[in-house]
RNA sequence: GCCCGGGUGGCGGAAUUGGUAGACGCGCCGGACUCAAAAUCCGGUGGUAGCGAUAUCGUGUCGGUUCGAGUCCGACCCCGGGCACCA
C-alpha cells in the first residue's frame, strides 16, 4: 500500500486553502461569533516550538468553533518592537526595522507552512507607522483625560555606557556590556494611571470565570489590596517642615510593639538630614548600589541608618522609638515609612536583632501565658489575644486594629486607608526601537502634545548604533522642533513606548485592521471581547494585566464599551527538550547526538560519548531547541501538529522527543492505511440508503456505531475543555476500535463504516488539516472537510447496558461484576457478597456494613 | 526574599463530585512476515514473592480524616513560572 506523502499533500491543500480564502473572516452576523486569539509572537527570527504550540491550541479551537457553526476571527500579527531589534543592530549592524521585517517574512513563512487557519488579511506589525499612529493618538486622549501622568522613577544607570539598562541587562548588579556597577537613578518619565481602576481590576477578577484561577489569584496578589491605617508620629530633632511622620501600617494593633520607625532612602526626609550628614549621605548613595528589581531589594541585606531624629509614640508621648533609614523600606508603596514591630513581623525582627532593639511581644498565641511568652528567630505571625498593650489588652487582633484606627481618627493622627500594592504603569523606555510618545516640551509653554494632525510622529530611519545610548538623543535634527503652541525652538520628546504598550490593545485593531482610527465602534462592539485567548504563563501578571488596564482606558475615551478585553483565558506550558554535552562540556545540539542504547548517547559524527542531562526549556544556549522547519520537512506539518497536541495536558510543560514525533507519524501513516482501507467497504456517499442508519443492525456494526458516538461526545467535550492530550487519547482508542472491525459487506456494516470514518475524519480535522483534507476527498467529498459541520453523538447510543462493578472488602478490590445498569441495590448487594472471592477474603468473619455506590463499587466492611 | 503552580510505572501521562490507580502513547520483551533488514501485524509489560492461583507494596516525604484518599486536611522536601525596563 503506498504511504501518505506529507509534504505534497500539504502543499496542495494549503494551496486550496489560499485559493479559498478558507480562513478569510466572514462578516455573516447571523452566526454567532467566536474570536480566537494566541499571544502575537516577537518576530525574532525563526519559529519555535513554543510557538507551534501554542499556535496549534489556538488553531484547533479555530477550526473546530468553525466546524460547529461559529463565525471565526483568527488573525495573526507582530509584536515587533523590543530591545533585540536594537542588539541586533549594535551587533551586526542591520538597522533594526530591516532586521525585523525580514523576521517577519520568515516566522510568516514558517507559519503558513503549519497550516494554520489563519486570516492572514488582518495582519500588521506593531512597528508599522500605520499602527503606532494611532496608538500615539490614544496616548493624547489619555492625557487630556488625565490617564497619564509625568514622575520620577529610578531606572537602572550604567556609568560607563552611559545608558538606562533593563532589568535583564543588570547582571549580578553589573551593566552587561560595560561591566559597569549600575547605579539607581531618577528620570522623569510618563506613567499611566493603572492604580486608578486598582479596586475595580480587583473586583472584576471574580466574573473572569474562564480564566485560570492560578492566573486570578496572581493578580490579586499582584494588586495587592490591604486596608491599613495612615498614622502620624511627631518628630523630635526633626529638620523644620518634619515635625511629623506619617506611616502605613497594616497592623495597628501592635502599635504598643513598636520599637522602631524606618523610612525609604528616597524619603525627603532623609534626603533633607543628608544633605548636613556625609555619612547618611553614603548609606543613601549605598541603598542605590542595588537594581530595581523587586527580587534584587528584597534579597539584598537589611540594612539601616539610624538618625538622629526621634519618633513620639502616638499614644504615650513619653516614649520615644529611634528613626532609621532602612533598605527594606519602598518608597512606592504606602508612605515610605514604617513602624517596626519586630514581635510580629519576620523583617521588622531581623532588623531588631541587627541592630539590638528591644522585641516586645504584643499578640499572645491562644493558650499561652501573656506573662512567659517570648519571641525568639521566628516572629509570631498568627492570630492571638493582645497584651502588653494597655487599653488593647485582651481584645483580637481584628479588635484591636479597629480600635487603634478608631482613636487614632478620633484624635486626629491617623486614617483609615485602602492601600494597594500595585504601582502606575512607568511607560517611558530610553530606546530607539519603539514607538515615539507624541509629546514636545517646549520652555515656554511646557508639556505640548503633538497636534493630531501630525501624526504619525515616525521613527527617523538615518540613526547610528555606534555609541551607546539612545539614538533619538543623538539624531542631529530630529528632536529639534518648533512647539505647536508658541512657534518656538522646542524639543521633541526621544522616550519612546514600553513594549507592553503595543500589545495592550492589538486585539482591538484584529477587529477592523485598515481603520482610519485605532479600530471601528461597530467591529469591535461585534467581536470583543475575544472569547478565547491562548499563551504562556510567564504573561500571566504584566501583559494580561495592563490589557485589562488598556480596555478600561479605551472605555474612558469613549472607543469600545467593554471592560475584559479576554472573556476566556488559556495558559500554557512551555515545551521542554533533553540537554547533551560532549566530554569537553559543550552544549550539544539534539541532531548532533545518536541514541546507541538505553539512556546511551554518543556523537553523531565523532562516535565521542555525549552526557545526556534533564529535560528544560528549550533555549539557544543550552542548545536544547529542534527548528521545526526540520520537523516539517522530515513529517509534515500534520506530524509536528499531533505530537504537540499528545502526551502532556496544554497548561503544562511539554517534552518533546525523537521517539515521540516518530509516534505521530506512524500515527498519521496509520490513520491514513485504516481510512483508504475501509473506504471501498463503507458505500458510496450521498445514496438514500447512507444518510440514515439502517432498520435492521447486527451486534458488530451496532457496537461499532456506540464506540463512533462514544468517541464522539468525548473528544467534543475534551477539546471544548482544552484536554487536547485527551482528545488524541480518545481518538487513538477509537481508531483501534475502528481497526478492530471486521466489515461483513452487508448494508448495517457498510454504513457503520461510512459514518465512523466521516466522524473520525472530521474530528482529526482541528489537530490535522491536511490529512484530513486530503481523507476526507478520499472518500469521495467534493467539499472541504474544513467546511463540514462537526458530527453530533446521538445520546440512545452513548448509554452501556451494562456495568463492571468493583467489589471490596475493607476498601481493597477483590473482585468484580458486570451486572445489568442501574441493578436493585439489594439484589447487587447479595450477588456480591456470594462471589467465592469474596467468600474466600471474608473468612467466615461477619459482615457488619455494606456500602453500595450504583454502578460503581459494593464495599463490604467487617 | 515574596506570590503562583507542579510532583503518579523505565518515560510522557489517564483517572466525573473521594469510589476498580496506571486509559492512550513511547520504550522494552517475545512472536509472525522477510534471504536479511526496514516497515507492518499479533501478544506481553508497576515493584516484590510464587510454576501458578494468588498475596503484598505502590501516586514526592511524614502524619491525619474516611467504609474507601492520586483526589480532602496539616507539616515538610524537590522542581518550575513571575517579581513591574526580556517579550
Amino acid at each position: 500500500m503506498s504511504r501518505y506523502n506529507a509534504r505534497a499533500t500539504e502543499k496542495k491543500w494549503q494551496s486550496v486553502w489560499t485559493e479559498n480564502r478558507s480562513f478569510a473572516t466572514t462578516e455573516d452576523r447571523s452566526k454567532p461569533k467566536y474570536y480566537v486569539l494566541e499571544m502575537f509572537p516577537y518576530p525574532s527570527g525563526r519559529i519555535h516550538m513554543g510557538h507551534v504550540r501554542n499556535y496549534t491550541m489556538g488553531d484547533v479551537v479555530a477550526r473546530f468553533r468553525r466546524a460547529q457553526g461559529y463565525n471565526v476571527l483568527h488573525p495573526m500579527g507582530w509584536d515587533a518592537f523590543g530591545m533585540p531589534a536594537e542588539n541586533a543592530a549594535f551587533e551586526n549592524k542591520t538597522h533594526p526595522a530591516t532586521w525585523t521585517y525580514q523576521n517577519i517574512d520568515n516566522m510568516r513563512r514558517q507559519l503558513q507552512e503549519l497550516g494554520f487557519a489563519l486570516d492572514w488579511e488582518r495582519e500588521f506589525a506593531t512597528c508599522d507607522p500605520t499602527y503606532y499612529a494611532h496608538e500615539q493618538a490614544m496616548f493624547i486622549d489619555f492625557l487630556e483625560a488625565g490617564l497619564v501622568y509625568r514622575k520620577e522613577a529610578s531606572v537602572n544607570w550604567d556609568p560607563v555606557d552611559m545608558t538606562v539598562l533593563a532589568n535583564e541587562q543588570v547582571i549580578d548588579g553589573r551593566g552587561w556590556r560595560s561591566g559597569a556597577l549600575v547605579e539607581r537613578r531618577k528620570l522623569s518619565q510618563w506613567f499611566l494611571k493603572i492604580t486608578d481602576y486598582a479596586e475595580d481590576l480587583l473586583t472584576a477578577l471574580g466574573d473572569l470565570d474562564r480564566w485560570p484561577q492560578k492566573v486570578r489569584l496572581m493578580q490579586e496578589n499582584w494588586i495587592g489590596r490591604s486596608e491599613g491605617l495612615r498614622l502620624f508620629f511627631d518628630l523630635q530633632n526633626a529638620p523644620a517642615g518634619y515635625d511629623k511622620l506619617e506611616i502605613y501600617t497594616t497592623r495597628p494593633d501592635t502599635i504598643f510593639g513598636a520599637s522602631f520607625c524606618a523610612i525609604a532612602a528616597d524619603h525627603p526626609l532623609a534626603q533633607s538630614l543628608a544633605a548636613n550628614d556625609p555619612t547618611l549621605q553614603a548609606f543613601i548613595e549605598e541603598c542605590r548600589v542595588t537594581g530595581t528589581s523587586e527580587e534584587a531589594l528584597e534579597k539584598a541585606e537589611k540594612k539601616g541608618y539610624r538618625l538622629t531624629v526621634d519618633a513620639v509614640h502616638p499614644f504615650d508621648p513619653s516614649w520615644k522609638v529611634p528613626v532609621f533609614v532602612a533598605n527594606f523600606v519602598l518608597m512606592d508603596y504606602g508612605t515610605g515609612a514604617i513602624f517596626g514591630c519586630p514581635a510580629h513581623d519576620q523583617r521588622d525582627l531581623d532588623f531588631a536583632r541587627k541592630y539590638d532593639l528591644s522585641v516586645i511581644p504584643v499578640v499572645v498565641p491562644d493558650g499561652e501565658d501573656a506573662a512567659t511568652f517570648q519571641v525568639g528567630n521566628t516572629a509570631f505571625v498568627e492570630p492571638g489575644k493582645l497584651a502588653n498593650s494597655r487599653f488593647l489588652d485582651g481584645l483580637t487582633v481584628e479588635a484591636g486594629k479597629a480600635d487603634v484606627a478608631a482613636r487614632a481618627e478620633a484624635g486626629g493622627f491617623g486614617e483609615r486607608t485602602v492601600n494597594f500594592r500595585l504601582r502606575d504603569w512607568g511607560g517611558s523606555r530610553q530606546r530607539y526601537w519603539g514607538c515615539p510618545i507624541p509629546v514636545i516640551h517646549c520652555e515656554a509653554c511646557g508639556i505640548v502634545p503633538v497636534p493630531k494632525a501630525d501624526l504619525p510622529v515616525k521613527l527617523p530611519d538615518d540613526v547610528t548604533f555606534d555609541k551607546p545610548g539612545n539614538p533619538l538623543d543623538h539624531h542631529p535634527t530630529w528632536k529639534h522642533v518648533n512647539c505647536p503652541t508658541c512657534g518656538k525652538p522646542a524639543r521633541r520628546e526621544t522616550d519612546t513606548f514600553d513594549t507592553f504598550i503595543d500589545s495592550s490593545w492589538y486585539f482591538a485593531r484584529f477587529c477592523s485592521p485598515t481603520a482610519a482610527t485605532p479600530f471601528d465602534r461597530e467591529a469591535v462592539d461585534y467581536w470583543l471581547p475575544v472569547d478565547q485567548y491562548i499563551g504562556g504563563v510567564e504573561h500571566a501578571i504584566l501583559h494580561l494585566l495592563y490589557s485589562r488596564f488598556f480596555t478600561r482606558a479605551m472605555r474612558k475615551i469613549d472607543l469600545l464599551g467593554i471592560d475584559e478585553p479576554f472573556a476566556g483565558l488559556f495558559t500554557q506550558g512551555m515545551v521542554c527538550h533533553e540537554t547533551y554535552r560532549a566530554e569537553s562540556g559543550e552544549y550539544l545540539l539534539p541532531e548532533q547526538v545518536e541514541r546507541i542504547g538505553e539512556g546511551q548517547w554518543h556523537h553523531a559524527d565523532t562516535g565521542q560519548p555525549v552526557t545526556v542531562g534533564r529535560s528544560e526549556k528549550m533555549s539557544k544556549s543550552k542548545k536544547n531547541v529542534v527548528d521545526p522547519t526540520n520537523i516539517i520537512d522530515t513529517y509534515g506539518a500534520d506530524t509536528a501538529r499531533w505530537f504537540v497536541l499528545s502526551d502532556s495536558p496544554p497548561e503544562r510543560d511539554f517534552e518533546w522527543t525523537a521517539q515521540g514525533v516518530e509516534g505521530a507519524w506512524r500515527f498519521s501513516q496509520r490513520l491514513w492505511r485504516l481510512v483508504t482501507g475501509l473506504t471501498e467497504h463503507a458505500g458510496a456517499i450521498n445514496q438514500p440508503a447512507n444518510q440514515s442508519a439502517p432498520e435492521t443492525i447486527g451486534d458488530d456494526a451496532l457496537a461499532l456505531r456506540r464506540a463512533t458516538h462514544k468517541a464522539i461526545a468525548a473528544v467534543t467535550r475534551a477539546i471544548e475543555d482544552f484536554h487536547f492530550n485527551r482528545a488524541v487519547a480518545l481518538i487513538h482508542e477509537y481508531v483501534n476500535s475502528l481497526n478492530d472491525f471486521k466489515p461483513t459487506g452487508s448494508a448495517d456494516s457498510g454504513f457503520a463504516v461510512r459514518e465512523g470514518l466521516e466522524a473520525l475524519v472530521i474530528m482529526v480535522n482541528p489537530m490535522m488539516p491536511h490529512l484530513a483534507e486530503e481523507l476526507w476527498h478520499g472518500l469521495g467529498h467534493v467539499t472541504l472537510a474544513n467546511d463540514s459541520p462537526w458530527p453530533k453523538a446521538e445520546v440512545a447510543l452513548l448509554v452501556d447496558d451494562s456495568v463492571t462493578i468493583a467489589v471490596q472488602v475493607q476498601g481493597k478490590l477483590r473482585d468484580t461484576i458486570t451486572v445489568a445498569k442501574d441493578m436493585d441495590q439489594k439484589d447487587l448487594e447479595a450477588l456480591a457478597l456470594g462471589l467465592e472471592k469474596i467468600q474466600r477474603t471474608l473468612e467466615g468473619r461477619a459482615v457488619r456494613k455494606v456500602i453500595v455506590v450504583p454502578n460503581r463499587i459494593v464495599n463490604i466492611v467487617v
